[in-house]
This record gives structure tokens, C-alpha cells and sequence, in this order.
RNA sequence: GCCCAGGUGGUGGAAUUGGUAGACACGCAGGACUUAAAAUCCUGUUAUCAUUGCGAUAGUGCGGGUUCAAGUCCCGCCCCGGGUACCA
């Protein structure tokens, strides 16, 4: 019999299943190993090829460690609250929930299909009120602490309150501030504390919870009635629908993530991730030393405080800048310069954000009127404002240094202000220099010195004098944790007097509660308030914004440690022995979102004393994306009849659009007049059927010097036309439509929207040999792109072995790639060769057919069996260290291509390549050791070691190269030294032919590498 | 603009510290087996030139450089992909 793989699959899946085989205990005498995979958001289109790339990278270390003898804990489950459910519950009415499970259980089955050896035991979804239950008691502790500068650690509210009522607080200038503090509190004593009434109280305490309420300025589209990321933001218009949005200030609650900036920034350093993350995440973090200086404005006792990285250039500065919502602004501004200041802060604070995307190179400012006076030289410098300052970083205000700051050099070259130049080394008249680079020019006691030390003189310079102050800004934001949707964790608060208060930790979880509808209300409040005498103690207000997307995920890690814990998050026992992910893979897409937050949720656990570790994940490795080949059809509408029919007052109605196969239009485009002619006639067919005006006149006659540009005027490939994409299972391989499905499944839309679909044509216009060929694009694989390819049909055509080495072979985990099946066969035919390794074929005569049974000798293992095996065994054990799995597959197919023509079929040789070969294609693994006769599964026997004295060669055959260039190869045995290689080599006849009677200049020997003459 | 990653045959890709460029596959071409097809096996396959055979030359995005030797190291540039948006 063939290998046969449906069989065998399904009965060691079920197997496993029953044995429970991947069970992790929570205590082992081996070492641990933690393999984590990001877990999927279960989307309505199932799991697409891109999904198990990474799952099945995990897959074979997990498998791997099992065999080199660690406890291996190796969980799935499902980051399950989000807005695509919500979305499709909006659309038809379908609870979530519904949706979600169904989701979840197709998802699990196409898992299963797979054959990853996870335990199944620990799934956690987020959405499961006994998951979310613990992400709301996170989000309480948040909210019970506070960040203490001093310890450097978080701490309970308690301690704070404690330190107000014997201290007080001293302001803006008390070293207790932390953070992203948007208002800055005035000071009180402790006697004025004990006086606050609880309102007053709460309000100072929200200044410094790491869970607090703020005013942020958010995306907040009427229409929808919801706020919107700023992804979903699009020039100015909602994504979706195409919406305005508008900037308003909102109360949500946020995360204060700025607290642990410079924790999370230096401790990158102690793990393994790739470079590139961490150096996404100290970009997104941002930390720029610099100094705060004050300059004294003229003629008045305010004082502009700036932020500078460069305080060597004080002696460049020629103007200062102050945001448009800088508090001064209205302050300082001079009579004169009244107006026109009014109406450019005006314009600016009304600027939409399509504006600014609009023209962002367009400079924009005004004169405030007032002068600041240098600190050093006692000058004056003109005040001015500009938008390219931002409010919200260091003081909003900057002290502008054309000479050595691009932005300032812009504003000044528009504004015809004065540039100075202090470093040299640069040509100002062309543009700034920014380099921190050169000696210091014009800048009396800083002349001469370096960047670097003229930084540090003129910050001690600064500091003396009582200007100013060294001091660090981050650019990190806290973290804006609510959302004004449905399906999410309910954020345990309630309101009492407008004060808000925590729910205790009894009454947790906070249910979700039942909505009729899954929109705002008529009043833009969030779902939630549709929800029915929906109150604490049936009195008070709860929240109605629901948690963000990743809270859930921020904490996941953990409860896979102990799953079903119903007293606590994590058991101290689990989180002691686990730790934390010894390998984590996911894309690399979640950069500065999910993995930032989950470094802040675990340092913050970790300060609480609940958790030993203060990272999540010890390595990370990123999954390059599989893209899709999306499919698009060419749609043309009738953008000029419009206009002729004008002039020639013939009316038209409802003109369908033409679907223009890409061959014909390609024609059109470059202008082929034959083309165009039989394309223009076929219009008119098309006009004289909606209008029989029509057929007096040719449509070539109205055209009338009218030139065809299919780009501009006629043609949509992609987003112009909404639904020019067409669902990739309705195009062949040779991109031919199937005009029959296709027009069924667009009728279908155009009814869902509505639309009368009894009189809908669909008019194509095709191919010489009467078909339709769709244009495609590579891009990401996603259910709204219509370009999902699941592994469902590949598993059932070629089975999960097939799948797991061929999506490992198809190159390097990291790489992005478009998904293409063209090389499958290939790994086919090397899972039947592996098989037939194992049995003896007997060609069966009568049926003209190959009877195979299993057949292994128990004989001694030749010496190149055993080199061809060991050689393997090396290979794989570095590449899986590496994570280097398409090199591993193409090695297997080697070893398996020189046992097959060494005909070995020895147990010795055979048995060990079953076990390597196990985490990679565990279901033909386990069926093959079942045969060689072992009763256990092969998930817990030993990795091989390679025996190095099988690999040992006597001789090596050299390359003879002259002047670099390979010529000939010339055997020698290894026990030869460099010279005497050198001179068996040059007596060799064709190294004298060569020569060509010259004596070479040099001879290079490397032992075991090549020999390179020169002449 | 800035940051990151990448560019090697018709295709996916391989090439530990600089040391035989193109492993392993796919595709294609030819052949064997077969009435035939499928499956399987064998041979060839970077390009150009030459060819009876031996070969020769060029070649890892482009231009320089270091070296006995460069896909690999250095300098400058181009292109594609991802991230980010005026962060002083």
C-alpha cells in the first residue's frame, strides 16, 4: 500500500487527543520550556495560510525541546473580543457571542487538522467572563496605585494618600510627579488635604492612579457616533463609510504606560528580541535628553520655558516658537500683533486633520509681537508661533535654531528670520546642519569645544545660573484605554456624585450586559447605556466604555499557567515554576502596540510582587506575513456620456458598468485603434439597449476628438470602484473569471444593500476567446481583500505533514511572501519517499500495481549509512537552534535522497531519522515508530546525538584556483600539511598548464578549504 | 523625511567565521516504463560564445574600494517591502 495520509493523520490526532499527550504538568523534574504563539482574533473567514506559518515554527521547537527532554508548556487560545464581530453584529443582529463561538470552533477544527501538539486543557478566550473577571481585577489594581518615583516601583494608592496627609503635596516641582501628567495639581499641605472633600480628593488622587480619567483629544466621528483609531481615520474621513471626523476632547480612561518609560526602554537590553523590535520600540518610546531653560520675556514677569536636546547651540537661537495652544500666547501677544495672532491660532486649532495631512510641507506661523531676552547675550528675540510645534510635547514651546535644526531652518527661510551659525562644518545657505558633529563657533564661552562637550558645559552652565534644568522627555503617550463599543471587557468602575469608584473584587466579573442594539445611542453614549436597568446597585452609573483590544492580551501569557484558577489570576505555584515564554512567535506587526503593553502590564505585576519576572517573553522571533494574490475586475463606467449626451440632449438611466477583461483593456489603454473601435461599438450596443434615442447615432460620432485614457477617465482597478474585488475562489490559477458565480455573488451584495436586483445587468466585456481575465495584486491575506486561502483543501490534498514541511520550505520564517502552491508536489514526493525507506515494494503483476509492506533490517549500518544519517542529525539539531526550518527540510530530502540510493533500510539508521524527523511531520513519525515496534509515542523518545567519528573524512578534495578563479579540483589526504599540499600541487601537470611557464608570486593554502595560486 | 528589513537562475530559495555561487525543490525540455494516461525513474537546465570533445568569458540591484580571494567587509547610489508622522 501507498502511504496513506488521511488514515494515518486522523489516527494518531485521535490518538493524541485521547491520550491527552501534550498535557504540561505544572511540576516536573525536567527543565521547563515555555513556547507561546500570539494567539489569534477568530475572524469569520477561518484560519488562512499565513496562521499556522508561525504556529507550526512553534510547533516543531515545542516538539523538538519534548524530544531533548524539557517539560514543554505549549498553549493556544483566542484573543476573541473585537470589532469585526461587532461589526457583523451591527449588520445582522447576531449577538457577538454567537458569532464569536462559531468562529472558534471552525478555527479549532482547522487547528486540529494541523496536528500542533498543544494543550488544549489550558484554552483561554478573552471574551470568557472567567478570563475577562481577571483582566477587570488587573485593571482595579491599576487603578489602586501609583507610581513612586523613588522606589521606582508601583505602589498602593494607600501609601500616597499616607504621604499627603502627613506631607502635603508641593506642586509642580514635587519629585513625586510621574508621567504623562496632564494637568499639573498646585500644592497643598497635609492640613489642607484632611480638608478636601471627597470630589476634591478623588480629583488630586487621579492625577497619579495608574488607571485614571483624562481629557484627550480623540477621533470622534459623528456619524458613526464613536470614536476612531487614528488607523481608521483615513485624509480626514472615516475608513469606513467615508465619514468626516472631527478632533474633540473626551474623558476616557488611560493607562499610565509614561511611568515605566524608562523601564521598559533599558530593560530591552536583558532579552533576546529581534533588532529590529526593540528598536521599534525605543523609537515609539522616544527618550531625548536635553534641558528645560527659561527665557524672560521683555517687558513683562512671564518666562517661556523650552525643551532642548541641543543647549550647545543657545548662541544660535534666533527666534523662539510657541504651539498655537501655548498658555502664554493671549498673555504676551502685543496689541498690534493682536489680530492677526487671534486668527492664525484660530485657523491652527481648527485646521482638520485632512488639512494637515493635505500640506504638511506647508509652513505656517505668525509674529507674536513680544521679544524674549537671550540669558546669555541679554538680546532680543522675537516670539513667533507655529503649528510645527506640538502642544503636547516638553513645555510646547521651542527655542528655534535655524542653523542646526531642519524644521527651525524651514520656518526661518519662509519668515525670513535670521540664521546663525555655531557648529561648523556645515553649508547653511543650502540648508541646516543637524549633525552632532564639529566645533563650536560664535558662542563665547563655548567656542571652540566638540558637540558633545559643549552639551554637557553648556547644561552645567544652564543649571548654575538657575536657567534651567537637565531633564528627559519621552515621546510615549499614555495609553487611552477605553472604547466606546460593544464587545469588550466592561471596565469594572461605577459612578457615585460623578466621583468614580472600583468595583470590589467580589463582585467581579462585570457581565456584559444584553443590548438591544449594538450601536450609540440616539445621545452618542456607547452601547453599553442601552443596556436595561444595567446598574451598581441598581442605583449607580456604570462605565459604559468597554477595554481596548488588547487588554486581554496584555496579561494572556499568564493564566495559560494555570488556566482554570478560580481564586486568582495566576497561582504563585504555576507563575514560580513557568516564569515566563522562553520563545514567543508572532508578526512583527504588534511592534509598539501589544508587545509594549504587555512589557508594562508584566512590569507592573511584577512591582505589585504577584509575578517573579519583569518580562514576558526571554526570546522573540517575527513570522514574516504570507500576503495574498488579490483578484480585481476591471470596471468601466460611462464617465463621458454625461457629457455628450448634453450637447446632444439624449437622456440615460442606469447605465450599468462594463466589466472589462485585463487583455482587452491593457489594448485599450495603450491605444490600440482597432481595439478601441470594437470596444467603442459594443457601447453603443450597450446605450441603443438603454435608450433606442441611441441608435441614430454612432458612438464613435459623439466622441468627437474625445481621446479614451482608461486610467483617468474610465478605468478602476482597485479601490476607486468599491467592489472591483473579486472573491479569489471566482478566478482559476489562470486568472479566468467565472462569470456565472461571480455575477451571482455581486447581485447578492447589490441586494444586501438593497438595491432592485430583478432589472440588474451585468455587462462583460470579454477576451477574442470569450473569457475573462481578472488583474492581480499582492498584498496582505484578509477577509475584507477577498484574497483568503485556507489550509482546509491543501490538508485535505496532501494532509498535515505535507502542509507543516511545506510552509517551513518555502523560505525563511522571517521573510513576507506572497502564498503560491507551486513547489508543494515536491515535498508530496518526499513524504512518499521518506515512506517507501521503511517498506519493501513488490510490483503485483496482475493489477499492475506496487504492494508495499513495512520491511526493516536489523543488520549493522554501513559506514556511509551511518555518515549520510549523522550528517542529518547535525544539521537539523543547528538549524532548529537557528529557527532555520527550510534549511532543515531540504536536508531531510537529502538524507532520505542517500539512504534511498544506499537502499538502507536498517533499523539503526532509520530508527533515530524517524525521531528528527518527528516535530516536523509527527503524524507519518508516529505511524513509522509504531511499526518499528514501539508501543509509547514518539513525542517523548530522545533526540539523537550526532556521533562526530561518522563524519570524520580522510581526504579533501581541493579546489585549485589562479588568481581567485576556480580551475580544477585535486584530491588530498587531510593528514598533508599546508606545504606539502603547495608542493604536490605545483608539480601537477595541470598546474603547469596554467602557469603557462610562469613562477608564481604566492601560494595560498587553506587546510580543508582551497588552494589559490597567484602570478 | 526618518527608522527597520530585503534585492542571488524562468520560480521559491541555499551558501557557519570572507574560501568551489546557484544546495534542495518547483517549472521546463528530452528519455525509460505503459496500448495510453497517471504514478515512478533517468538525463539536462545561470547567461553568452564555442562545441566532436576539452572549454572560454561574464555573472549575486548599480558604481567604486579593501583582499591572494567578496553574495559575504567598507564607501556612495538605486529599487521593493514594513513601521512612523513635524517629538525640539
Amino acid at each position: 500500500m501507498e502511504y496513506n495520509f488521511r488514515e494515518v493523520e486522523k489516527k494518531w490526532q485521535q490518538y493524541w487527543a485521547a491520550n491527552k499527550t501534550y498535557k504540561a504538568e505544572n511540576q516536573s523534574t525536567k527543565p521547563k520550556y515555555y513556547v507561546l504563539d500570539m494567539f489569534p482574533y477568530p475572524s469569520g473567514a477561518g484560519l488562512h495560510v499565513g496562521h499556522p506559518l508561525g504556529y507550526i515554527a512553534s510547533d516543531i521547537f515545542a516538539r523538538y525541546k519534548r524530544l531533548k527532554g524539557f517539560n514543554v508548556l505549549h498553549p493556544m487560545g483566542y484573543d476573541s473580543f473585537g470589532l469585526p464581530a461587532e461589526q457583523y453584529a451591527i449588520q445582522t443582529g447576531q449577538h457577538p457571542e454567537i458569532t464569536t463561538k462559531t468562529n472558534i470552533a471552525r478555527y479549532r477544527e482547522q487547528l486540529d487538522k494541523i496536528g500542533f501538539s498543544f494543550d488544549w486543557d489550558r484554552e483561554v478566550r478573552t471574551s470568557n467572563p472567567d478570563y475577562y473577571k481577571w483582566t477587570q481585577w488587573i485593571f482595579i489594581q491599576l487603578f489602586n496605585s501609583w507610581y513612586n518615583k523613588k522606589t521606582n516601583k508601583a505602589e498602593n494608592i494607600s501609601t500616597l494618600i499616607s504621604c499627603f496627609e502627613s506631607n502635603g503635596f508641593k506642586g509642580t516641582s514635587d519629585d513625586i510627579l510621574t508621567g504623562d501628567l496632564e494637568i499639573y495639581h498646585d500644592g497643598f499641605t497635609a492640613e489642607e488635604w484632611k480638608n478636601f472633600s471627597e470630589a476634591n480628593k478623588e480629583q488630586v488622587l487621579q492625577q497619579f492612579r495608574l488607571a485614571y480619567l483624562s481629557d484627550t483629544m480623540v477621533n470622534w466621528c459623528p456619524q458613526l457616533g464613536t470614536v476612531l483609531a487614528n488607523e481608521e481615520v483615513k485624509d480626514g474621513v472615516s475608513e469606513r463609510g467615508g465619514y468626516p471626523v472631527e478632533r474633540k476632547l473626551m474623558k476616557q480612561w488611560s493607562l499610565r504606560i509614561t511611568a515605566y518609560a524608562d523601564r521598559l526602554l533599558n530593560d530591552l537590553e536583558g532579552i533576546d528580541w529581534t533588532e529590529s523590535i526593540k528598536e521599534a520600540q525605543r523609537n515609539w518610546i522616544g527618550r531625548s535628553d536635553g534641558t528645560s531653560l527659561k527665557f524672560k520675556v521683555e517687558n513683562s514677569s512671564a518666562e517661556v520655558e523650552v525643551f532642548t536636546t541641543r543647549p550647545d547651540t543657545i548662541f544660535g537661537v534666533s527666534f523662539v516658537t510657541l504651539a498655537p495652544e501655548h498658555e502664554l500666547v493671549a498673555q504676551i501677544t502685543t496689541a498690534t500683533q493682536k489680530n492677526a495672532v487671534d486668527e492664525y491660532v484660530t485657523f491652527a486649532k481648527n485646521r482638520s486633520e485632512r488639512e494637515r495631512m493635505a500640506d504638511v510641507k506647508k509652513i505656517t506661523g505668525v509674529f507674536t509681537g513680544a521679544y524674549v531676552i537671550h540669558p546669555f547675550t541679554g538680546k532680543q528675540i522675537p516670539i513667533w508661533i507655529g503649528d510645527y510645534v506640538l502642544a503636547g510635547y516638553g513645555t510646547g514651546a521651542v527655542m528655534a535654531v535655524p542653523g542646526h535644526d531642519s524644521r527651525d531652518y524651514a520656518f526661518a527661510k519662509h519668515f525670513d528670520l535670521p540664521i546663525i551659525e555655531v557648529v561648523a562644518g556645515g553649508d547653511l545657505s543650502k540648508e541646516s546642519y543637524d549633525a552632532k558633529e564639529g566645533k563650536l563657533i560664535n558662542s563665547d564661552f563655548l567656542n571652540g569645544l566638540e558637540v558633545k562637550e559643549a552639551i554637557k558645559k553648556a547644561i552645567a552652565v544652564i543649571e548654575e545660573k538657575g536657567l534651567g534644568k537637565g531633564k528627559t522627555n519621552f515621546r510615549l503617550r499614555d495609553a487611552i484605554f477605553g472604547r466606546q463599543r460593544y464587545w469588550g471587557e466592561p471596565i469594572p468602575v461605577y459612578y457615585k456624585d460623578g466621583i468614580p469608584h472600583v468595583l470590589k473584587e467580589s463582585e467581579l466579573p462585570l457581565m456584559l450586559p444584553e443590548v438591544d442594539k449594538y450601536l450609540p445611542t440616539e445621545t452618542g453614549e456607547p452601547p453599553l447605556a442601552r443596556a436595561k436597568d444595567w446598574k451598581y446597585e441598581g442605583k449607580y452609573e456604570y462605565e459604559y466604555s468597554t477595554m481596548p483590544g488588547w487588554a486581554g492580551s496584555s496579561w494572556y501569557f499568564l493564566r495559560y499557567m494555570d488556566a482554570h484558577n478560580e481564586k486568582t489570576f495566576v497561582s504563585k505555584e504555576a507563575v514560580d515554576y513557568w516564569q515566563n515564554v522562553d520563545l514567543y512567535i508572532g508578526g512583527a506587526e504588534h511592534a509598539t502596540g501589544h508587545l509594549l503593553y504587555v512589557r508594562f502590564w508584566t512590569k507592573f505585576l511584577n512591582d505589585l510582587g504577584l509575578i517573579p519576572v519583569i518580562e514576558p517573553a526571554k526570546k522573540l522571533i517575527n513570522q514574516g506575513m504570507i500576503q495574498g494574490e488579490s483578484a480585481f475586475v476591471i470596471i468601466c463606467t460611462f464617465p463621458k456620456i454625461e457629457f455628450f449626451t448634453k450637447n446632444k440632449e439624449l437622456k440615460i438611466n442606469n447605465i450599468p458598468p462594463i466589466y472589462i477583461s485585463k487583455g482587452k483593456a491593457l489594448e485599450i489603454e495603450k491605444g490600440n485603434k482597432v481595439e478601441i473601435e470594437k470596444y467603442l461599438s459594443f457601447c453603443n450596443d450597450i446605450l441603443v439597449e438603454f435608450n433606442p434615442d441611441f441608435k441614430n447615432y454612432k458612438f464613435n460620432d459623439l466622441q468627437n476628438g474625445y481621446k479614451l485614457t482608461l486610467t483617468e477617465n474610465c478605468f478602476h482597478t482597485g479601490e476607486a470602484i468599491p467592489g472591483s474585488r473579486t472573491p479569489i475562489e471566482y478566478v482559476s490559477g489562470k486568472n479566468i473569471l467565472d462569470i456565472g458565480h461571480y455575477s451571482a455573488w455581486r447581485a447578492e451584495t447589490y441586494k444586501n444593500l438593497g438595491v432592485d436586483i430583478s432589472k440588474l445587468v451585468f455587462k462583460f466585456y470579454l477576451e477574442d476567446d470569450a473569457q475573462y481575465i481578472c488583474h492581480r495584486e499582492v498584498e496582505k491575506m484578509s477577509k475584507s481583500k477577498w484574497n483568503v486561502v485556507t489550509p482546509d483543501t491543501m490538508v485535505e490534498q496532501y494532509g498535515a505533514d505535507c502542509l507543516r514541511l511545506y510552509e517551513m520550505f518555502l523560505g525563511p520564517l522571517e521573510l513576507s511572501k506572497p502564498w503560491n502552491t507551486n513547489g508543494i508536489t515536491g515535498v508530496s514526493n518526499f513524504i512518499r519517499k521518506l515512506w517507501r525507506l521503511y517498506h519493501q515494494g513488490q510490483k503485483n503483476e496482475s493489477q499492475n500495481s506496487k504492494e508495499e509492506t513495512f520491511y526493516i533490517s536489523e543488520e549493522k549500518a554501513s559506514k556511509d549509512e551511518l555518515k549520510a544519517l549523522h550528517k542529518t542529525i547535525k544539521k537539523i539539531s543547528s538549524d532548529i537552534e537557528n529557527f532555520s526550518f527550510n534549511t532543515s527540510v531540504s536536508n531531510f530530502m537529502i538524507c532520505v535522497n542517500e539512504l534511498t540510493d544506499l537502499k538502507c533500510n536498517k533499523r539503526e539508521v532509520l530508527e533515530p531519522l524517524t525521531i528528527i524527523i518527528a516535530p516536523y511531520a509527527p503524524h507519518i513519525a508516529e505511524e513509522l515508530w509504531n511499526r518499528l515496534g514501539h508501543s509509547e509515542s514518539i513525542t517523548y523518545a530522545a533526540f539523537p546525538e550526532c556521533n562526530e567519528s561518522y563524519l570524520v573524512e580522510s581526504s579533501f578534495n581541493y579546489p585549485v584556483s589562479f588568481n581567485g578563479k576556480t580551475r580544477f579540483f585535486q584530491e588530498y589526504d587531510l593528514s598533508l600539511t599546508k606545504e606539502q599540499v603547495e608542493k604536490e600541487v605545483l608539480t601537477l601537470e595541470q598546474t603547469q598548464k596554467y602557469l603557462e611557464g610562469k613562477t608564481p608570486k604566492k601560494v595560498i593554502v587553506v587546510h580543508n578549504k582551497i588552494v589559490n595560486i597567484v602570478i
